[in-house]
DNA sequence: GTTAGCACTCATTCCCGTCGAGTGCTAACA
DNA sequence: TGTTAGCACTCGACGGGAATGAGTGCTAAC
């Protein structure tokens, strides 16, 4: 890491130019941005040397450098430039924030489209998993003929039905029991035998073969593991750059961006405290070593963790993700805590 | 429409050809198909008829033909063949819908998925409002410290969550006042005085600064005009067609899939009866004009009706488009009669 | 250490000839 | 009268240069 002042300066100049064209910058861009006054033959001796430290790549002999993923990567670590959010948007994330007074799961969902907003790139979020909140009341409600909602409370809402008939009061009963049973555990410690106790309660009032299909259902929604959900936002933002004017290529991502299971690996990956970001082949996913990834955990006061996640383009603007997920980690604390302490 | 036999079948042939290979069919193609013992030459000259007649259309003047839309129109009223639809895709169309043992919305949505397997093209199904379904309960539950959830159980399950103070007991009580003015109304016949009954009920034992936000939010959550709900399934599925090949043409397509507005609107419109397609420039979207639908219209035994749409290029299979609509048509309604009248 | 100058490289663009698929027309045939 | 063989013609696609120009590396002079 001797890079002297001046390469540090041509590099940064290089990698801005580079982020706004997505084209190879010639040693005569960089000379003519005068700041440093020096002649493009001068500029072309240090882009040697930067080529040479790995920081830079030369598609072809006669054309310009862009950065290598370790050019950005120091980039990242040393170069990158402070980045003012407008008031306007600080403004408007405040006025969306405000007008959402809602649940927070909700928030995180939300939270993921403002990112995406802010940064006009595509943004994943995982809502944490809810199996550590209790469940706060089960309901069971007769809704057209012939079936039966089950309605579990904790910090989602989750619903199924069962195909059977039971009339209102029959319905009533069996929430009160099951709530009996249920109401403050959190549900992965509901088990079987958990679910036999409401069985002999219940037994007498409700036609067993009713009860079973119900009890089932309830143990299945109860257990279901409470996945962690993935919002996806802002997917089709990735056709607005030249690196996937290939279709091939789109098709690719927007399939990855698809699926669920991958990206809850995704989410599921170590990216450290705070916001940090992942460069080209540093991602473990072959789908994205040409995309770069800023990621930001978060704690939920309730326990519950997620990550919210920004993919674009290698030579995506770093410093404006950067710092765009800084100011939503703050003013949504800000919110949180309001929202918990009344303060 | 005085078109010869042989007419039909050159057109047929025509079109079957280009919906398989999405290039200009010539004369020499067609006739080596053989069925029909024509020379190359005689095709030309009928291939030149049915062009003055504006079924087909000539790219350039040495390139082969392609259907109109008017072709298209005439090939789906008259000529297009039976498809038959393979008995595994039944089978497994079957035993997917029977493992889903579930409520009707779940089913909707569903219904769009299984439909946009069958035919590999991308779909818009749109779920009914439920705003005809009666509230069958109203459950008030405190979640977190400081969140109030709200809970309406129509048809579908809506949630909302306030955040104010209140005591299990509290939430207990609320909730039966509620539930007793609530209980068997449609959303939309709930006014502000219903409401505002409520919290002359409720006035004592809740404070009045949190009963009115609970209340409001309750007003709010009901009234929300039940919204049409909209589910695209597979929309990346363009991009495997020749049509899409151009970037910019895919992100504006994508753009409209995410589009909920245009995507009601496009469930609105008026299709008619049964299974229609409308081609090319029959549709009102602009965007729509280079691409086909095929839509089907369905109401629930309950009252809703939606619209199942499969969206693809004009060149789509239609028959087995068709083919696919009508066999889901038959098993869900076959699946629904047996849950509402249990057999 | 910096810079001007110059030869060199190589992707891009454009031109142009060739190829071939496909047409329309005409004349001959059944 | 309908069908077909034959032929000239059209026009997009493909491929090989030539020209262009952006950008480099190297050298020699300052």
């Amino acid at each position: 890491m001797d890079l002297s002042d001046r390469k540090k300066k041509i590099l940064q100049a290089i990698i801005d130019e580079y982020i706004g064209t997505a084209e190879p910058v010639g040693s005569r861009a960089i000379s003519k941005k005068e700041n440093l006054g020096l002649s493009s033959a001068t500029i072309r001796n240090e882009m040697a040397d930067l080529e040479e430290m790995g920081y830079l790549i030369q598609p072809h002999t006669s054309a310009g450098r862009i950065p290598s993923d370790e050019g950005y990567r120091f980039y990242v670590n040393s170069l990158m430039r402070d980045y003012k959010i407008g008031i306007d948007a600080v403004a408007q994330l405040q006025s969306m924030l405000e007008s959402r007074v809602s649940l927070l799961d909700k928030l995180i969902r939300y939270a993921g489209a403002i990112a995406s907003n802010l940064t006009e790139y595509t943004t994943v979020i995982s809502a944490p998993k809810d199996d550590d909140s209790e469940i706060k009341k089960v309901d069971v409600v007769a809704v057209e003929s012939h079936t039966v909602m089950l309605i579990v409370v904790t910090r989602r809402v989750r619903n199924a039905s069962v195909n059977v008939s039971l009339s209102g009061e029959g319905c009533e009963r069996l929430g009160q029991l099951i709530n009996k049973s249920l109401a403050g555990m959190k549900p992965h410690e509901v088990t079987r035998d958990t679910i036999e106790k409401i069985k002999d309660g219940a037994t007498g009032f409700i036609k067993d073969s009713i009860l079973d299909k119900i009890l089932d259902c309830l143990y299945d929604t109860v257990t279901a593991d409470a996945e962690t959900e993935i919002y996806v936002t802002n997917a089709n933002s990735i056709l607005r750059y030249p690196e996937f004017s290939d279709v091939d290529k789109a098709r690719d991502m927007l399939s990855f961006l698809d699926d669920k299971e991958k990206l809850k690996k995704l989410a599921a990956a170590d990216t450290g405290e705070g916001i940090n970001a992942t460069i080209g082949k540093e991602n473990d996913f072959e789908i994205l070593q040409d995309s770069s990834l800023v990621s930001m955990n978060y704690t939920l006061p309730s326990g519950g963790a997620g990550k919210l996640t920004v993919i674009g383009p290698k030579r995506m603007n770093y410093s404006k993700v950067f710092a765009s997920l800084d100011l939503i980690s703050n003013e949504i604390e800000k919110l949180v805590n309001y929202y918990m302490n009344g303060s």
